[in-house]
DNA sequence: TATGAATGAGTCTTCATTCAT
DNA sequence: CATGAATGAAGACTCATTCAT
């Protein structure tokens, strides 16, 4: 009894993604359980607690994230490489919606899940802080633990696609705001 | 009666801040209404929207936020009137614990405060924004509305003086941000 | 407000002694709220633990049971008021069906029940088993809990007349026991 | 395969005593089927209903709880086998928690158990009654079946190892009170 | 006008039982 | 035959909101 378990679960972390998304990390388990077509037995079953779900689906993601940086880092300029991670950042914060909001919570149940968060993250844009630094394109002294709890602050609330704009919007009026005063180097 | 009614609306106030303070905007009803030694009825016949009673106890201070980008107008040039206000807002919008919160929630039950909100604030914003963007300190084009939420959501999660002062140097950021790409005027 | 509230006390109280007696202690609360004709926010307000409402049940007649050692001290010799008064708690506890099935259940949530019990009638029977061996009816040492309990057990399960016949024999057998071994004084 | 069916059936038996000490005849099905190393539906196939299993575990412990007397009897004296049998009838009920409820329940399905209980204990006991009583050492009349009632009564809720203490003492005051008023032959 | 009692929908959580693998 | 995943009914409890007093 494998392929059962395995589409339970797949179809729980997938009905989650979007429940969450529409409803908040807070949604009812018995939405998540419905849209997943499995009873709520089953999502206790996987998940005993809620937290162990949203960890399911940050982790997942949020390795896609981090991974993305190496990609940008190679096929773009140290400048755009970093704006353009930036606003990659934003669409992985945006489709987490309420995520955020269980990291910064200070429940010690996400302990492990902001160990995580910046155990992958922080490096991948601490890299291309350091590129884009070493080639003049932003000013130095930028913190990425704070450009990231910034960057989460900014998507705070966009639900629908305007707010997802609007994020995208001021992420890139932050990024430019690393730009203001840097000295380009040839 | 016209003194027990008045006496109930400031009994409702005072213990409707602390209770925020306490438990966020989000504290259940009987909590405050316990806390002003009022009934439940007391409070939904004073305050019928739950917004109604956060914006009561918000609108004083969020009315001197807005008087001040006259005052920083009037004392500083456009450029750092502009830079100023916003971190004026900073600490206005982390005193208020929970308000960022309410604002960005989606949840129409907050939809009043954030009329007022924005009646109140964005005027006042964008005057600053004018004034700086004539005198060539910003680039065109800013949205005060994007701003006020986008600095807000930089507020989120700032309860210590750390988380403050994280705030105010991603808000300062951000009005780097506008001032990238500027052409000074003379 | 206080006629509703009567109202409701009384429904409630009425509608638990009858669904205890037919179902048990452990009845679903909604089942009580129901027959009581009202909702269960209204039961958890009158009686927000279970026990609470067990309580108010058996307060009545636990208190009366409790006087009665008064009663039979002041008329019977100090060895036939303790047997007397086991006697008449045997009535007690096998009027109050279900009663003893809670207070040994071990449920933390029966620990006020618990309390209340030991608060009314430990003293009495200490009383009792003062006296009894100051008189040289009964050998001393024994404890007024583990009587009371054991008196409960010996009570089990007597819902029809035949079974309390044997519950009230088993009681007095164990009373036997106390006198078993005591050295009368003049 | 036979092997394998005897070892789950072994397994499933020796699971369920521990587990109904540990959480009474009521405990969840998954937890003995855990303890037993098995499935579920493991145990479902040899013990289709619940009372099946408790009936497989009642009789053999009966069974040696019975053939006890006859050794007590042959190496003690009459009123002390008696006394000696029942402190191990109370070592049985209380390692058997809360099989004296199902026994009491009034559910047809234990008719079989209790006419098995009664069948098995009543004549023990009423052998070692019959001795002692002989001898002078307990005045007569006893009853083995109210006895055996009373001792499991007085086992209600034993747990731990005070409950089990304090329902000898009990059981062990009981004894005593058939002792009470018996008189000694040579 | 003030009160707070009443309501009941909404949520979480557990567990006996079935059945696909 | 064994397994354990899936099911979903059942029960406890909370709290925003209404309305009788």
């Amino acid at each position: 009894v494998r392929a059962d378990a395995q589409r339970s679960f797949d179809a729980l972390l997938q009905a989650a993604k979007e429940v969450f998304v529409a409803s908040g990390v807070d949604a009812p388990v018995r939405d998540i359980a419905a849209k997943a077509g499995v009873g709520v037995g089953t999502l206790y079953r996987h998940f005993p607690q809620r937290s162990d779900l949203i960890i399911a689906i940050f982790r997942h993601e949020l390795d896609a994230c981090a991974l993305a940086a190496d990609t940008f880092a190679a096929e773009h300029p140290p400048g755009e490489a970093l704006a353009h991670w930036m606003q990659r950042y934003v669409d992985f914060v945006t489709a987490k919606h309420g995520l955020s909001a269980a990291l910064h919570s200070g429940d010690p149940v996400y302990a492990p899940l902001r160990d995580y968060f910046d155990q992958r993250l922080k490096p991948a844009l601490q890299m291309l802080l350091d590129r884009a630094e070493a080639a003049g394109s932003i000013r130095p002294g930028a913190e990425p633990g704070e450009l990231l709890s910034a960057a989460s602050g900014l998507c705070w609330g966009a639900r629908d696609g305007e707010g997802w704009a609007q994020a995208r919007r001021m992420v890139a009026l932050l990024v430019d705001g690393l730009r203001y005063g840097a000295e380009p180097r040839p």
